[in-house]
RNA sequence: GCCGAAGUGGCGGAACAGGCAGACGCGCACGACUCAAACUCGUGUUCCUUCGGGAGUGUGGGUUCGAUUCCCACCUUCGGCACCA
């Protein structure tokens, strides 16, 4: 008897990865004979290692990748590095290693764990955005960007993390203590002078999610995020003759005006400011610069204010009208200033009642008795007939909005205004692991973009590591030192970097010719590739990097460099592994769960089926260890069925059901790799595999439905558990390689059910089940329901009052 | 407070279009194999039951012949936003 030959993916793992990378499998190169297919996954960060994150973020998008590659496209699947980043300067200074050095050490490793996987990448398309051939092009998009407006310096207040010791974008500072996304820590504000990205310039067409097949979710957290608001900008004046510009979204409650407030920041404030008033105005104001972000936006927070002793006279019905400041308006929304109507907005009600000030009546809901100013206890800020509105009392609700913004530009005192809550990009950072800003501070010229043919601008390697909170590049004795591009003065670099959102904007560019030097792409390459088709990863991105992209995108299309609307159109977001306790992995809890790990213990196609299987991709959940011996054992038995030679004794029967789950199967994993549900993938190859050891012991074995299932059951799997394919086509002496089959056809008849179980019911109450043939009439279906020996019983000889019958499913007798 | 998502056995989850709830797997129980353990194989596994059935998909209503699926209200959990004028 011949040895027993086992399944040890230890052995075959590797061996077929070292195949595949020679025999460069999965290159993948332009063919305009085929269709093209960009699957992309978010790049990681070379953090140390490749976590089990990573392994459920990549295990599913290449099997899909893959998938679609048997479905004849032409698939491009690259990874990469974003390389650039905080951890690496941490390392360095906690460790003194260089975060070059630490972070090109990391890709190294992390490499080698995702081949371990056994994807599908092109790993001659790997980019690596700390590599000066790439951040050369970051710099570069920079100097487009400049060069077209869409990159300016401004001094503002901006977030300050002071722990990681460097500004970041609003996009960035998180949740209600307003802390930063990577450490935190709570942020504070500081004035600076910093570069800023003009993302606001496309507010209006990132709110078009028209080309995008994109999650729900997703479109509906950008969409709260540029917060658009619709409504009437208009311009009061003060009496020293001043405009005073103010959005509101209730221009109909304009005759209600009875304040104005303005932000304690605000240009004017110092002006209006009445002498007698002065000393107040200027201690509240000290008070509201010295109070953080948090302490002022807390929104349960008793409203202050001050009276600045000035006036301003609303323009509709020139009634002079008292400016106050109170730091609940914000100088960073609209234009720092707002016209206060008490009576319809609640927020200035609370700040009038609280100040004694007037409370007006201008809008009177037809379902409500008469409001009073005097005796109201809250703001009634719904829609109505407008009243003690001068020309336009009388006006409907409905109408009350148009008709007064109508009025408003007649008269020439305001016109219709949008709004929006997104802001600028800064992308400025005082820290030293990043793509340096392509700028020259010039004495005579101010700032100068640094020439293309001069770059990249090179990130020094020789520099201290010292915790000092300022970026090692200002504190290199020589490097910022250098000429003006002009006029050949001595001049200096800007020593700040770029966020590394700007590396992670383009990156699915750089896959494309990572290599390339005379633009940041090859448009040969971008012409056939782009748009990505499926973009994955986590939905933590939803207001950042996904919004940046797209923003760059659009930028990059209207400076001739980029063709397109939108640079993914189709994205799908994988939910979080949690560790076993059901928290969040991390190393001080100890719940981390290792991918090397069970790679050595179960093999890599374990693992890979096991993350596809244990949770709905897109919501993820708590880790179970003991629930991968549920896909070990799978593997194990479909290897023991593929390799063990029985006795065969066919019957018709059995071979014609087992053809029917065959392609059953098919059409169900078929449906569910398009759909992303790769849960279900699994459990239908189980259930098939199930079928197949039944069909087996009915005498399958060896007969060439046998065969075809086999060979179909393999190409099926070839996606999920590309390794144990591979070798089990092998084993059956099939071409190599299993990778270049082609996906399998559906024979939609040898799929179709003869018979289907009628389901009998009366009253809804299932009494019954009865095998008929699948093409039953409803009438017969009727007939064999209504003989039912069960149905009679409850009949009991009277008439049936109604009978419901679905075609091929059931009949439902109502008495 | 506003916006969004989700609540199904002991657990992860399935149910494509309103029509057999609990597929598939974990765990558990019993049995076979074994000196034994692991592996493997087999059987069972929502709850209650007087064994006829009855109840059951977060709770309470509604629509329907029929609801995990649609509608209304509420509860819980998670995520986002939060004085945005």
């Amino acid at each position: 008897m011949r040895e027993k030959y086992e399944y040890q993916p230890k052995e075959i793992e590797p061996r077929w990865q070292s195949r595949w990378e020679m025999d460069g499998l999965y290159r993948s190169v332009i063919d305009p004979t085929r269709s093209k297919y960009y699957a992309l996954t978010m790049l990681p960060y070379p953090s140390g290692d490749l976590h089990i994150g990573h392994w459920y973020a990549m295990t599913p998008s290449d099997a899909r990748a893959r998938y679609m590659r048997m479905q004849g496209y032409n698939v491009l699947f690259p990874m990469g590095f974003d390389a650039f980043g905080l951890p690496a300067e941490n390392a360095a200074i906690r460790r003194g290693i260089h975060p070059k050095e630490w972070t090109y050490a990391n890709i190294e490793r992390m490499r080698a764990q995702l081949k371990s996987m056994g994807a599908m990448y092109d790993w001659e398309r790997e980019a690596i955005s700390s590599d000066p051939e790439y951040y050369r092009w970051s710099q570069w998009f920079f100097t487009k960007l400049r060069q077209h407006e869409l990159a300016y310096r401004k001094m503002s207040p901006v977030d300050w993390c002071p722990n990681c010791n460097t500004t970041l974008a609003r996009e960035q500072v998180w949740g209600e203590d307003r802390h930063c996304e990577r450490c935190e820590t709570p942020v504070v504000k500081k004035d600076l002078e910093q570069w800023f990205f003009r993302t606001t310039k496309y507010a209006e067409e990132l709110l078009d999610f028209s080309n995008l097949d994109w999650p729900e979710r997703v479109k509906t957290l950008q969409t709260n995020w540029i917060g658009k608001s619709v409504g009437a900008s208009v311009i009061f004046y003060t009496e020293q003759g001043d405009p005073l510009e103010v959005f509101t979204t209730r221009p109909d409650t304009l005759w209600g005006a009875t304040f104005m407030v303005l932000a304690p920041e605000h240009p004017l404030v110092e002006k209006i400011s009445h002498i007698s008033q002065k000393s107040e105005v200027e201690a509240y104001i000290h008070e509201a610069l010295r109070k953080t972000d948090i302490q002022r936006e807390a929104i349960d927070k008793d409203k202050t204010g001050v009276f600045t002793g000035g006036y301003a006279v609303n323009p509709v019905n020139e009634e002079r009208i008292p400016i106050w400041i109170a730091d609940y308006v914000l100088m960073t929304y609209g234009t720092g200033a707002i016209m206060a109507v008490p009576a319809h907005d609640q927020r200035d009600f609370e700040f009038a009642r609280k100040y004694n000030l007037v409370v007006r009546v201008v809008i009177q809901p037809d379902d409500l008795s008469p409001l009073d100013g005097a005796t109201m206890l809250e703001a009634m800020p719904a829609y109505g007939m407008m009243v003690n509105s001068g020309p336009l009392s009388g006006v409907a609700g409905s109408e009350a909005f148009d008709r007064t913004i109508e009025y408003l530009e007649e008269k020439g005192v305001g016109k219709q205004a949008v709004n929006y809550r997104l802001r600028d990009w800064l992308i400025s950072r005082q820290r030293y692991w990043g793509a340096p800003i392509p700028i020259i501070y010039c004495p005579e010229h101010g700032p100068v973009d640094v020439p293309d043919d001069h770059l990249p601008v090179l990130l020094p390697e020789d520099v201290e590591w010292l915790p000092t909170g300022e970026s090692p590049l200002k504190l290199h004795p020589t490097w910022k030192h250098t000429t003006c591009p002009i006029c050949g003065q001595t001049a200096e670099r800007e020593t700040d970097t770029m966020d590394t959102f700007m590396c992670s904007s383009w990156y699915h560019l750089r896959y494309l010719s990572p290599h390339f030097g005379q633009w940041p792409f090859d448009p040969t390459e971008y012409a056939y590739w782009m748009p990505v088709d499926t973009y994955t990863g986590g939905i933590e991105h939803a207001t950042m990097h996904l919004i940046y992209t797209r923003f760059f995108h659009k930028a990059g299309r209207d400076m001739d460099i980029m063709e397109g609307v939108e640079p993914m159109i189709q994205l799908r977001n994988q939910g979080i592994v949690l560790g076993e306790d059901s928290e969040k992995m991390s190393k001080s809890r100890g719940n981390v769960v290792a991918p090397d790990d069970l790679v050595e213990k179960y093999g890599a196609d374990t693992v890979r089926a096991y993350l596809m299987f244990f949770a709905r991709w897109d919501l993820g959940g708590p880790w179970n260890s003991s629930g991968i011996e549920g896909t070990a054992r799978w593997l194990r038995r479909v290897w023991n069925l593929v390799t063990e030679k029985v006795e065969s004794n066919s019957d018709p029967n059995t071979l014609r059901i087992l053809r029917r789950k065959v392609h059953q199967t098919l059409r169900s994993v078929q449906h569910d790799f398009e759909a992303f549900e790769f849960n279900t993938i699994i459990s239908s190859l189980m259930e098939l595999l199930n079928e197949m050891y039944k069909a087996r012991d009915n005498g399958a074995f060896g007969t060439s439905e046998w065969y075809e299932a086999i060979e179909i059951y393999i190409r099926m799997m070839a996606p999920v558990t590309p390794h144990i394919a591979e070798e089990l086509w092998a084993y059956l002496g099939k071409g190599y390689s299993i990778h270049q089959q082609s996906w399998p056809a559906v024979d939609e008849q040898a799929a179709a059910e003869e018979t289907i179980t009628l389901v009998v019911q009366v009253n809804g109450k299932i009494r019954d089940r009865i095998e008929v043939p699948a093409d039953i009439s409803d009438e017969q279906a009727k007939n064999s329901a209504l003989s039912s020996q069960f149905v009679l019983k409850y009949l009991n000889g009277k008439k049936p009052r109604k009978v419901i019958v679905v075609s091929g499913k059931l009949v439902n007798i109502v008495i």
